[in-house]
RNA sequence: GGCGGC
DNA sequence: GCCGCCAACATA
């Protein structure tokens, strides 16, 4: 805990940064103790009560805490506009979510968007099914389960669910037809019918070694399922390079799916080249996705964040529950998106966020 | 897809 | 033929 406070010391020196902490103590009750760049500081906690969540308790403790801070040292941005918005990503991107009520980010999703994003943030076993449903109109029991499960993951909400399925599945059969044969497991998959159940959706084991796709169905993980000449037409298809093909089926054929899949998110993303050694392991194809939004948020909020605000989260902390923030008061750049984006600090902070 | 009901 | 109910579980 020593060389945590000297990497904040020496990366966010207290002048120019304000410390936050947050610490979401038992039964959701939380904590929060702020260092302000004058030196003075701020401590207090919160009883939220037993049914509050991990999540809801941090997410709290921050509101918090940025409240004084902006009534202090920022009395220019009030609730309107710029802070709330920086509040929403924080949620999202600097404090531990809580999957098991998931407040996450449901309605930022659309039906309509799922597309884009299978192309920018989606797996390659994702993908595959998407492309599926597209072409035939159509997915099998295997693929729906797997695939609906993810889009739920992503923040996709129920009706969305809904209207993906059915503009896609009605293409090729009548709307009441669809609705007497697939939207009542689509909503059992979201909860809402029969047991109530809120399921996790699968993860990368479970995709590769439970129910191989037979002829016809669309599911399962592509390291492991698809044809090696298939494979290495659908990866360079994505734009990885002749060598980047040749890394990714060394893995591939020595079994190693998820090592594979890891270097392809590597490679798609531009973050690593053929050579370098693989930094990542995809334990879950939701982590292969929140983990490619958060490199393109990061890029794209580069351009897009408003002034003023900026929020670093300083992932060294490996100490309990304990998170820690900093939010930096100065103004920044007008024009940051001048040379596509990312700062080298910032580059090393996504890195760090992702790797592990 | 499996199980179950008529 | 009509219909309901089930499976899951990464991480900071
Ligand atoms: S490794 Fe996991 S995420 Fe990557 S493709 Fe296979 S299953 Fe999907």
């Amino acid at each position: 805990m020593d060389f945590t406070n000297k990497h904040l010391d020496k990366k966010y020196p207290i002048k120019e940064w304000i410390r936050i902490y947050t610490d979401a103590v038992r039964r959701g009750d939380c904590g929060v103790y702020a260092t302000l760049s004058d030196g003075t500081t701020l401590g207090r906690s919160f009883a939220r009560g037993m049914r509050c969540t991990n999540y809801k308790a941090e997410t709290e403790a921050i509101k918090e805490a940025l409240n004084k801070v902006a009534s202090r040292a920022l009395p220019s941005m009030e609730e309107d506009g710029r802070l709330l918005p920086m509040l929403s990503g924080l949620s999202k991107r600097y404090l531990g979510q809580d999957y098991s009520v998931r407040k996450t980010n449901v309605g930022a999703i659309t039906a309509d968007m799922i597309d884009m994003l299978s192309k920018k943030s989606f797996p390659l076993c994702m993908q595959n099914v998407h492309l599926a449903m597209k072409q035939n109109h159509h997915l099998r029991h295997g693929s729906r389960l797997q695939y609906g499960l993810f889009l739920k993951g992503i923040g996709l909400p129920l009706d969305e669910a809904l209207k993906l399925f059915r503009t896609e599945f009605t293409k090729g059969m009548d709307v009441d037809t669809f609705d007497k044969k697939y939207s009542y497991g689509i909503r059992y998959n979201y909860g809402k019918e029969g047991k109530k159940t809120d399921y996790t959706p699968f993860g990368c084991m479970k995709i590769i070694m439970n129910n191989p796709p037979a002829a016809g169905d669309a599911h399962g993980c592509p390291f492991r399922h698809f044809d090696t000449d298939f494979l290495k037409q659908r990866i360079s298809a994505n734009g990885v390079s002749k060598d980047g093909v040749e890394t990714i089926m060394k893995y591939t054929k020595g079994g190693h799916c998820q090592v594979a899949c890891a270097k392809y998110f590597e490679l798609i993303h531009g973050i690593s080249d053929s050579s370098s050694e693989v930094e990542m392991f995809i334990q879950h194809p939701n982590q292969y996705f929140e983990n490619s939004q958060k490199l393109i948020s990061g890029v794209g909020k580069a351009s897009t964040t408003p002034r003023g605000v900026k929020v670093v989260n300083s992932s060294q902390n490996s100490m309990l529950s304990q998170s820690s923030v900093d939010v930096k008061q100065e103004q920044m750049d007008e024009d940051l998106d001048t040379d596509m984006g990312l700062t080298q600090e910032q580059l090393d902070n996504l890195e760090q966020d992702i790797s592990l």
